[in-house]
DNA sequence: TCGCAGAGTGGGAAAAAGTGGGAAATCTAG
DNA sequence: CTAGATTTCCCACTTTTTCCCACTCTGCGA
């Protein structure tokens, strides 16, 4: 399991260093093989097998629902497959830094089975909408987090 | 399977280079040989031997059903031959690139067995649609998606 | 406090890929 | 049959990518 936050840079050539306590797992899953793709606002970051998983799923969605048309079409279409370089560097196409307005200054989110890669102002401004969602009283919770017990 | 994000551009003469990294499969998969055809807003690219199929199911669809007859009339109407030139390029007949909007800057997106190719300033229209529909908080997701796991 | 080791960062050079254009070949029309 | 136009093939130039090396920084131990 990938948890916690990191800070990392990208370069001028879009290279990114994944932070070395996850390289060993990286190299034991998947041999240094990834697959980077686009979540709404941000890039997620799988190991290749586990993205095939993902895939296999996406794929047998309906291809007549747009939504599901569109969410294959977005995460299928923008995944990128890389590998570790000899100093545990990945490189970052530039189709998705545009995508998720990353340029230099970002972070990287352990999410389980798969990483979060942030443009750091977009994730400091989330986490201010997350602030006031919390402050304004949301409703509507779907019953799985209502009875969720941290 | 075709994935990933390619800027790509068409040169004055119709040439579209596809990226080398997707040769090889091509190679394989049907000597060079690809059709591409239409879709609503773009063109799909297929190797030869997955359009033949897609062709049958076309070709066996309801002709009397006018949306049936239409996609028929469209996609095998549009389709076009091409072979890959000795740089990996191929012809996109002025049709076809009338069709899509495509004069110069395009984005070719990898769809599995396919590819997408769309005209750079649509592609992103089609991006700014997906998000502001997310946002506005979809209604009416299948149960496919509802409870899909990423 | 100094030095060493591991990690992170940057950049240069070779190789590969992309791009454009010209010449030969083919086709079309008069 | 010929002139013009279009297509096809191939060559050469430019840009990008990839691979590798070297330097810096940080943290830990002596």
């Amino acid at each position: 399991m990938f948890r916690g936050a990191n800070k990392v840079t990208v370069d001028s050539k879009g290279r990114l260093a994944i932070p070395t306590r996850y390289r060993e797992r990286i190299g034991q899953r998947s041999d240094g093989q990834l697959v980077i793709t686009v979540d709404r606002q941000c890039l997620l970051i799988y190991p290749l097998p586990d993205w095939e998983e993902i895939e296999r799923k996406l794929i047998r969605l309906p291809s007549l629902h747009p939504q599901a048309r569109r969410l294959q079409q977005f995460m299928v279409g923008y995944a990128s497959d890389v590998t570790l370089d000899s100093h545990g560097r990945v490189l970052l196409a530039k189709e998705l830094r545009e995508f998720a307005a990353i340029d230099r200054q970002a972070l990287l989110i352990g999410q389980g089975n798969k990483f979060e890669l942030w443009d750091e102002a977009r994730w400091s401004q989330r986490i201010d909408e997350w602030l006031e969602d919390e402050q304004t009283g949301e409703s509507g919770l779907p019953p799985e987090l209502e009875s969720l017990s941290l």
